[in-house]
DNA sequence: GACATTAGTTTCAAATAATGAAACCATTTT
DNA sequence: AAAATGGTTTCATTATTTGAAACTAATGTC
C-alpha cells in the first residue's frame, strides 16, 4: 500500500508512452522518447514498435520520427459521439452562440484535467479538433473549478491533488487549500469564474452540468476578454447559462444512447 | 507463416477490444462484449478493467455499461493536430468552401478504411468530431479510390484485400478485380468518382493529395447529390480540386511540424 | 581513410504478467 | 425456494515481457 497505482500492466505502460509522445506535440525521434521515459532502451523500443504496428503511432520513414497515429482519431470519434454530453449539447450550444454572440465552451474533466469537447464562437465559427479535444489545467479555469466543485469527495480529492498549481498569472490559485476554499464557495453559488487566472486579459463565467445526484458531468462557460466584459456583465449571463446547463443535463440523462 | 499478424501481445488484444466496443456505437454491457470476443470471461474482464482504469473506456456505474473513454479524445487531439494533412489543409479547405459553396471532404486512409479528417459544408458550417473522425469503406468512396490508386503496390494490395465488397447500391464495385481495374484508370487520370456507389443519390469527385514520390497522403473530394450536379458539372471542378490538392501537398511537405 | 560516437535493433535467459477453468457472489427470473 | 444469469475473484500454469549486453548502421572526428 501507499504505492500509487498508475500503470497496471503492459497496456498501462504502452499508454503512458502514447501520452508521452503526444505531449511533445511534434514528431519525435526514438532517442527523445527514450530520454523522457523510465524504460530501458530495448523495452521502450518494442513497446513503440507495438504501438506503431497497431496504428496508435505513426512512423515517418524519412525523418525517423513518431507521432500519434490515425487510429486514435477513429477511436476518438466513437468516444465523442457516445459521450453523454457533447452530442446532446450541440443544439443548445448552437442556440446560445446564435443568441448571445459570445464564445462558449463545453468541457468535461479527465484526471483533473479539463477537456474541451465542444466550442462555439460567434465571430469565427469553424474551430475543429484544433480546439475541441484540447485539454487544460483544472485549477485555473472556470470550467475546471465548476466541475471540481461538484465532484464526489474522493474524486474531488484526487483531482485537487493532481493539479500543478503553477502561477500562470498573478491571480492564479497556487495552493490546494485556496482551491478547496474556492470550490466550497462555488458549490454554494453554483457559478465559477476565471479571473484572468490562466491567461491575462481572459475571463470567464462557468456553470456545472449536474446529474440527478448533483455530480458534475461537465461544465459550460462563457469566455471573454477584459476589454469586452466586466464581471458584472458576465454575471448578467449567469441565469442563461444555468438554464442551458440544466437543459443539457436533462437531455443527457434521458437520451442516454444515440441509437 | 500464413498466420496474419494482427494482434501482437497484450497491447494488441486490448486495442482490439477497444475497437470492438467502439464498433457498437452505443454503451455496451460486459456480456455483450463477451459474446463478440474470442476471449474467455476472466481474460476479457481484466482487459476491460485495465482499459477502464486507464481512461480508454468509461464505465457507467448506474447502467453498468462501457463506452470509449475520454482519454481517447485527448490523444486524438494530438494526433489530429500533428497529422501532416489536416492542419495545413484547413485554410485551403476554407477557401474552397467559401468560393464554391459546395461540400468538401479531406480524408486519409487507415488500414483500407477511409478516415475523414476534415469537412466543409457551405450550408451548415459547423460540423465537429461528429463528421471529422468518421470512417467509411475505401472501395466505394471517391476519396478511398483516389487514395488507393496511388499507394505503393504492397500497401495497395493489403488495402484491396481488406475491403468488404458489400453491394450498398447497384453501382457498388463488388469484386477486387473490378476495383483493381478502376484504380488503374484513376492512376492514369488522377481523378476518382463515386457514382452513387455508397449511397443512392450521392455522387462525388475526388483527387489524391500526392507526396513527392507520387504516393497518396490523402484525398480531397467535392461531394454532392444527383439533384444538384451531373457528372459533367462535377468534372468542371476537377482542375480546381487538383490545384487545391497540390497546394495542400506542398504545404504538408514543407511545413511538416507545426511548432 | 581509419577511429570513435551516436542511434537504432536484436538476442536470450530470467523475471513478470497474462491466462482461463473453476469457484464464487449477487441479482434477477421462474 | 430453486435456478439461471451476469459479474468478479482465485490460483496454478503458460506465455509474454523484460533488460543487459551484444550488435549493426550511420554519422561525425581527426
Amino acid at each position: 500500500m501507499g504505492k500509487q497505482t498508475t500503470v497496471d500492466g503492459t497496456v498501462g505502460k504502452a499508454l503512458e508512452i502514447l501520452d508521452l509522445i503526444a505531449s511533445f506535440d511534434r514528431p519525435v525521434r526514438f532517442s527523445e522518447i527514450l530520454a523522457d521515459s523510465p524504460h530501458p532502451k530495448a523495452t521502450l523500443y518494442r513497446l513503440v514498435q507495438t504501438l506503431t504496428n497497431q496504428g496508435m503511432l505513426s512512423f515517418d520513414d524519412d525523418r525517423a520520427t513518431y507521432q500519434p497515429g490515425i487510429r486514435l482519431v477513429r477511436l476518438a470519434h466513437a468516444a465523442w459521439r457516445q459521450s453523454a454530453l457533447a452530442p446532446v449539447a450541440r443544439p443548445i450550444l448552437d442556440g446560445l452562440a446564435k443568441k448571445l454572440g459570445e464564445t462558449f465552451h463545453l468541457a468535461q474533466m479527465d484526471e483533473g484535467q479539463v477537456l474541451y469537447v465542444d466550442k462555439r464562437n460567434a465571430a469565427q465559427p469553424i474551430e475543429m479538433f484544433s480546439s475541441a479535444g484540447k485539454s487544460g489545467p483544472g485549477y485555473c479555469t472556470g470550467v475546471g473549478k465548476a466541475i471540481m466543485a461538484f465532484l464526489p469527495p474522493d474524486v474531488q480529492d484526487r483531482a485537487i491533488a493532481k493539479q500543478s498549481y503553477y502561477g500562470y498569472t498573478p491571480t492564479t490559485i497556487i495552493s490546494a487549500e485556496a482551491l478547496r476554499a474556492e470550490l466550497l464557495e462555488i458549490a454554494e453559488t453554483g457559478v465559477a469564474f476565471d479571473r484572468e487566472e490562466h491567461e491575462p486579459g481572459i475571463i470567464c463565467i462557468a456553470v456545472p452540468i449536474l446529474n440527478s445526484k448533483n455530480n458534475a458531468l461537465g461544465a459550460l462557460s462563457l469566455t471573454s476578454s477584459t476589454q469586452r466584459h466586466s464581471f458584472e456583465s458576465l454575471i448578467a449571463h449567469a441565469s442563461t447559462l444555468k438554464t442551458a446547463a440544466q437543459e443539457i443535463a436533462q437531455a443527457a440523462e434521458n437520451w442516454q444512447f444515440p441509437t
